[in-house]
RNA sequence: GCGGGUGUGGCGGAAUGGUAGACGCCGGGGACUUAAAAUCCCCUGUCCUUUGGACGUGUGGGUUCGAGUCCCACCACCCGCACCA
């Protein structure tokens, strides 16, 4: 048996088996172990696994293993964010059911992962889009009504005017929608929102206490939420009216040359009605998308207009008003005082209309009449030209600034947050139907809980843009839940970020009558370790967060932080090829098994002659490079693929897939199979260092998967299987090979089982104990020590763990080398630190 | 534009402020074999006047006995920017 090789194709399917009869990963939320819940984030059901999904699930999978072996009862679970775009286009490209095509995805992508051996508890499977999990959403949406937390207000979308619908930013492309190539424009909706500005304090305060996410996340959370501290003030507008403005820069005010408001500010849509100019510019203000990126990266435009503002400190400065594109009404008050010394912004629009730009903040008084380069200072700083300011520091100024317009009553310190609401309005058919109905006598109503779920009609056609339920014949003729009158349905459906804010409750219990049962959640939430990837560190977690703390607050459950720990993923790379064609010089793509890689370089098969190599990228249709699991697994086997996606690359890291790195993996496998022929339970006598090395893997082989640090557990590995290999029979030789089976369980998992099983064993490897470690044979007798002179290694020495600083430094002074790199130079100085060195300075 | 991150051999990477390049891949040489595959062994940062030495962690400065690691400035690339998920 054991100088066969190991087979996957055989083994894989059958130890997969061997675990759902054993319902080896069923979660017992009875048990008395301590409970772990480690989760991943649910995929969108696209069609086929995608590589990148295959690192995340790995990565989840190993940690859920592990804890098992670590005697932890382990709720690992898989669904689906099931609604959503893709499956609407490809109901209006191929004429498919959007339920239909959504569900035989799921199917197929479920066979997949099954291929792949993860240790998933299939029996809480959930997907979004199926009427028991979006009913129990539009219940807890009506509970979030009910709070107060839900409102209706106008807001902007993306217009196509040609196709006559809403498009999302991501079918805008270049201002210009992707289908019929019409030009974008902004266009007001009444939609509904979600409060989550009320939970502002409280999402900033609370990333504290996420000790376990990454500092880079909560940092763009911080960011993201924006807490500034300004001042609100009102400008005297030359028409007698005021202008609420706000600033967090209060101390410029003395540098202020302009007062500029959003296109859609009151001030300028009275304007509009009189000024025909004025009504021509906001007209263009509304062409093209709603994206802040697009907004920031557009031409600063502005239009003057007749009226001025009266500088509140400095007597008869008028400044002019304008009308300007980079205001934003959602942000303060839509109005803004421009100070082009101190803000790029603020400098480039100064330039473009002859504005003055006036130095207020400079590294000394000195500065004074030094004038601005190149570009505006945002930084820190001395005041000047300003009056009582001069001389004051930044945060001062602002101080003294706000203190005296509230002492004065023109305006007063006022904290601003950057966050807004949650707009989950889409003008879309496939997503939960917001259930709610609108009544001539009563207004907006709630439906009925008794009523829930609303389902989504399936009799829709897609041949037509724009929303299938506003169409729909029959569908949105209802009676009004509170007057039994006539009523029509709501035809918006909710972001699909709202059906991923809370699918991590219903993972841990799912009854048919609620959303969830607060005494099982209690048992499993938070969730221990969550990872995914981290395009996700805003908006998703956020939300997520956001809708804990709402449901918290409605005292349905009793923490705030959905995720105790957070991990964020790198993506999954791959190199491209291409050719560039030489009457047009398009670049064309070539897909991975249309190439042969001949050492540097690579030919397409087709024709024999060379191709470039292009840079590693993230793996797109677009690029072709992308490379299929099945494929893979179908070659290789689930375990290589499995150890390539820890191998090599840092799990927060990109990871390029390679060939000649998923070969490597295979032959890995092998070596450890071969391991099998090796273990002799006969074999007597000792290995001490084998053993101390054993001891020593099985220690930080369970260290790095708790950190995450797959790689670094990986290459343990690879050294003690080296060890083990190069070292004769014993019983610690024996004991070191079942070791390993042990230890690369949770990565390596059919192998483990067919090699536990080959060795003796009756019961799986999956189930079993992480091995005991002996903590004396984690202790090393002696150490090397390096001597550096000059700065630069000049030997190493082998010394007792402990020597004292006397002893090594005579050491030192005794080697060869160390004497000819000093070639009886003065002494000035010895460094030595005990266990580590000695650095001798001359 | 704004916010966040990353940068070390041919490649992926390792390294509590203390021996830079562990481990893997690629490449070269050898063993076994009729041959191939598989497997095993050795070499593999660059340069030089080669039992030795100099240089070397994106670039330029700085702190330190000592910097991949800390500080400042810059460059390149990646992620997010509220309707992709």
């Amino acid at each position: 048996m054991s100088d066969t090789r190991f087979d996957p194709s055989s083994a894989d399917g059958r130890w997969q088996k061997a675990w759902d009869e054993a319902e080896c990963f069923r979660a017992d939320s009875g048990s008395e172990k301590p409970k772990s819940y480690v989760l991943e984030m649910f995929p969108y059901p696209s069609g086929r696994i995608h590589i990148g999904h295959v690192r995340n699930y790995t990565m989840g999978d190993v940690l859920a293993r592990y804890k098992k072996m670590r005697g932890h009862e382990v709720l690992h679970p898989m669904g689906w964010d099931a609604f959503g775009m893709p499956a609407e286009n490809a109901a209006m490209e191929k004429g498919v059911h959007p339920g239909k095509w959504t569900r035989e995805n799921i199917e197929s992508m479920k066979a997949q992962l099954k291929r792949l051996g993860f240790a998933l508890d299939w029996s809480r499977e959930l997907a979004t889009c199926e009427p028991d999990y979006y009913g129990h959403e539009q219940a807890l949406f009506i509970d979030l009504y009910e709070a107060g937390l839900v409102y209706r207000k106008e807001s902007e979308v993306n217009w196509d005017p040609v196709d006559m619908t809403v498009l999302a930013n991501e079918q805008v492309i270049d201002g210009k929608g992707w289908r019929s190539g019409a030009e974008v424009e902004k266009r007001k909706l009444n939609q509904w929102f979600l409060k989550i500005t009320d939970f502002a304090p409280e999402l900033l305060e609370g990333l504290e206490s996420l000790d376990k996410w990454p500092e880079k996340v909560r940092l763009m959370q911080e960011n993201w939420i924006g807490k500034s501290r300004g001042l609100q003030f009102a400008f005297d507008i030359s028409n007698g009216e005021k202008l609420e403005v706000y600033s967090t820069r209060p101390d410029t005010i003395y540098g202020a040359s302009f007062v500029a408001v959003a296109a859609d500010h009151p001030i300028a849509q009275a304007l509009a009605s009189e000024d025909a100019e004025a009504a021509a510019f906001i007209e263009k203000c509304k062409r093209g998308g709603t994206t802040a990126a697009d907004l920031e990266t557009a031409e600063k435009l502005g239009y003057r207009t007749q009226l001025t503002a009266q500088h509140p400190l400095i007597e008869d400065c008028e400044l002019p008003l304008f009308i300007a594109n980079f205001v934003l009404m959602d942000y303060g008050t839509g109005a803004v005082m421009g100070v082009p010394g101190h803000d790029q912004r603020d400098f480039e629009f100064a330039k473009k209309y002859h504005l003055r730009i006036q130095r207020v903040v400079g590294t000394s008084t000195a500065d004074a009449d030094r004038p601005l380069g190149a570009g505006a200072e945002p930084g820190e700083g001395v005041l000047v030209n300003s009056g009582p300011l001069d001389g004051m520091d930044v945060d001062t100024a602002k101080r003294e600034v706000i203190g005296r317009a509230e002492k004065e009553g023109w305006g007063e310190g006022k904290t601003v947050w950057r966050l807004r609401d949650w707009g989950v309005s889409r003008q879309r058919y496939w997503g939960t139907p917001i259930p709610f109905v609108h009544c001539e006598k009563c207004g907006v109503v709630p439906v009925a809980k008794s009523d829930l779920p609303v389902t989504l009609p399936d009799d829709v056609d897609f041949q037509t843009p724009g929303n299938p339920l506003v169409r729909h014949p029959t569908w949105k003729h209802t009676q009004c839940p509170k007057c039994g009158g006539e009523a029509v349905r709501e035809t918006d459906t909710l972001d699909t970020f709202v059906d991923s804010s809370w699918y991590f409750l219903r993972f841990a219990s799912q009854p048919g009558d609620r959303p969830f049962d607060p005494e099982e959640v209690a048992k499993w939430l938070p969730v221990e370790q969550y990872i995914g990837g981290i395009e996700h560190a805003i908006l998703h977690l956020l939300y997520a967060r956001f809708w804990t703390r709402a449901l918290a607050r409605l005292g349905q459950i009793d923490f705030t932080e959905p995720f105790a720990s957070l991990f964020t993923q790198g993506m999954v790379t791959h190199e491209t090829y291409y050719r560039r064609e030489p009457e047009t010089g398009r670049v064309v793509y070539f897909a991975p098994d249309e190439i042969e890689r001949n050492g540097q370089g690579a030919i397409l098969k087709d024709d024999g002659f060379p191709i470039s190599i292009g840079r590693v990228v993230k793996m797109s249709k677009s690029k072709r490079n992308v490379v299929d699991p099945d494929t893979i697994i179908a070659q290789y086997g689930a375990d290589a693929v499995r150890w390539f996606m820890l191998s090599d690359s840092p799990p927060e890291r990109d990871l390029p897939w390679s060939e000649s790195g998923i070969e490597g993996c295979a032959r890995f496998v092998q070596r450890v199979w071969r391991l099998v022929g090796e273990h002799d339970p006969q074999a007597t006598g000792e290995d001490a260092e084998l053993a101390r090395k054993t001891a020593r893997t099985v220690h930080d082989v369970g260290e790095t998967i708790e950190a995450l640090h797959f790689n670094k557990a990986v290459a343990k590995l690879y050294e003690l299987v080296g060890a083990i290999e190069k070292a004769d029979a014993s019983a610690d030789r024996t004991n070191a090979i079942e070791t390993v089976f042990m230890l690369v369980a949770p990565m390596m998992p059919h192998l483990a089982e067919e090699a536990w099983a080959a060795i003796g064993n009756t019961s799986l490897v999956a189930a079993a104990a992480w091995p005991e470690v002996d903590e004396a044979l984690l202790q090393d007798e002696s150490v090397t020590i390096a001597v550096q002179h000059k700065g630069k290694l000049r030997d190493t020495l082998t010394a007792p763990k402990g020597a004292s600083k006397e002893v090594l430094e005579e050491m030192a002074l005794a080697s060869e080398k160390v004497q000819r790199s000093l070639d009886g130079a003065e002494i000035r100085k010895v460094i030595v630190v005990p266990d580590r060195l000695v650095n001798i300075v001359t």
